[in-house]
DNA sequence: TTTTTTCATAACTATTTAATTATGAATTCA
DNA sequence: TGAATTCATAATTAAATAGTTATGAAAAAA
């Protein structure tokens, strides 16, 4: 059991003792006495029943009991301190505001669903999707403006100091109006969607290499005929228009495929497969409201795949 | 600043409060009389400046600023209490300690590097090494007999539930003594390597499937002469003695190829990129010595790329 | 309507707290 | 050697703490 005789004010003595490495100077900073930073420091010892500090005639030194729990001291004063802060915020603004970027894949989806539920546990949260060029969300997290970011994972050489909470896998599909010809060809091969009109991602998005790579591996280099969009409004209707053939992340049609509006061409698309999950900073750890955002979208994208068959 | 007014004492009795919904079951959990709860409570509002509960006579709820403190003041809470914990086992085993999994592509570089100076801090922490193969690794990451596993990014369906932490990217080399005919070979083409004995990662590995998906690009279908490893003191060893061709991270034997010990093949291998990182669980957030191993993991990864020079 | 539940307030009090000043002991430094 | 530094201990005290019991008010339940 906790012992209740801790106090906060024997956490922050401690902290700057261990950050001073002297008694007296803490006492300066602290605005005390050196004695009264003397007996606050013993009474902790006492209470935790362990040395926290070796003692000399030139300063003070953490013992291996003061360096472990250092951190933790540390950890749960900054806790509190944030809890104090996110209250005037919350009095300021009328309400915690979280940021998430949302990369196509999943704004149909899982997002959605994962916002309603949040909501419905009544935190008066405000919450900004932004949509936008992975590149550029990822950009905005890593500097603190945004607090999380939902999509494919992103190439290596973006994901320096970032996180990955892996939700579940894709893969992309080519998907085609109903009634397109291609869908009564007996014999499926890939090279055949070079006769049509082809929306592709734009170099800068995530799947992009991997179609590049799909497309190759099939062996079809240049694609006479072709169109480059992240716009799955444009997609959409386009595709639904005329005979394009439209390679987009499974999750962007799943709807649209559920509800007979589009149609997946048949082919083996496994290389595609790849991950789709939270993307947070590894410096400065979420806050504890954002941390309840990830639980929530961690749950319905539980709920989400048992439901939806996979 | 911290208002050094607030207690323990006042986070517990409000965290009970919250819990209970109601004032007197968490004064009786509490051991002690209502109007004390009432009283704690509300010095708690006081010093915070903001009402945390909505009372009413069928109980109490959590106000917006409630709910928003409610997770810090839990944060707080629990980080003394593991504080307190970890001192207790750091005197029953004589110091904390924290078990890594370690994939082959990281075991010769970075995380004996970073071991070192982590161990230089001083923080009398026993870390226990442990190797193996990728997915039992993970398992054990899982149910928390690990607190972190260091390689390459796992195939997704391996992800579940875990976090990953990208450090660098690297890829697949192909290398051979020095003085193999290859090197010799103007015109280079991989499909020559069958020719050779092939020294190939197991199944179970994770490059393999990536390994897979080079020689298929290369159209090269089945190997005549193959051996499956993950060893890579047998690899070095067979590798250096015979004409053998080994694929493998460059990780792996990034010291040979600087110490010519052993050579790389010229071949393109840009497909088998793939992001090598820490891979820890998402509850269960990592205690702060993890933390800090982590963090010093990092540190080191940075001084690697710059003196090694990509 | 009466009873019960639930929380708030008031008055009171033994303890604990959180400092203070004064002093001393052991090193380190000049 | 003597001065300065650094931390520990002791004695003291005003203030606050952390409870208690007693009581009341309002809503919900019977």
């Amino acid at each position: 059991m906790l012992d209740q005789r801790i106090k906060f004010r024997h956490l922050t003595c401690f902290l700057e003792v261990a950050r001073q490495r002297s008694v007296g100077k803490a006492a300066d900073t602290l605005a005390i006495t050196q004695p009264a930073v003397s007996k606050t420091l013993r009474e902790l010892e006492e209470h935790l029943d362990a040395r926290l500090f070796d003692r000399s005639k030139r300063g003070v030194a953490l013992t291996d009991y003061g360096k472990v729990f250092l951190r933790y001291a540390g950890a749960s004063v900054t806790a509190l301190r944030q809890g104090v802060d996110s209250i005037s915020q919350v009095r300021a603004q009328g309400g915690l505001t979280i940021k998430i970027g949302v990369l196509p894949t999943v704004a149909a989806t899982i997002v959605p669903a994962a916002l309603k539920r949040f909501k419905a546990l009544g935190n008066n949260t405000t919450i900004r999707v932004i949509t936008g060029l992975n590149t550029v969300l990822l950009g905005q997290l890593r500097v603190g403006e945004l607090d999380l970011v939902i999509g494919r994972l992103a190439e290596p050489e973006q994901m320096s100091s970032l996180s990955f909470i892996h939700l579940y896998s894709e893969q992309i599909s080519l998907v085609v109006r109903p009634g397109h010809p291609l869908l009564d060809d007996k014999s499926p091969d890939l090279t055949k969607i070079r006769d049509y009109t082809v929306l592709v991602p734009t170099p800068t998005a995530i799947i992009r290499s991997a179609v590049d790579r799909l497309l190759i591996a099939h062996g079809i280099g240049a694609l006479p005929d072709r169109i480059e969009t992240v716009s799955t409004t444009f997609g959409r209707a386009f595709t639904r228009e005329s005979d394009a053939v439209w390679i987009i992340s499974n999750g962007v049609i799943a709807t649209d495929l559920a509800e007979g509006v589009l149609v997946e061409l048949p082919f083996d698309t496994s290389d595609t497969f790849g991950p789709v999950g939270l993307t947070t900073r590894v410096d400065a750890p979420s806050s504890p409201p954002v941390e309840m955002l990830i639980n929530v979208i961690r749950e319905e994208t539980t709920r989400h795949l048992a439901t939806h068959a996979r």
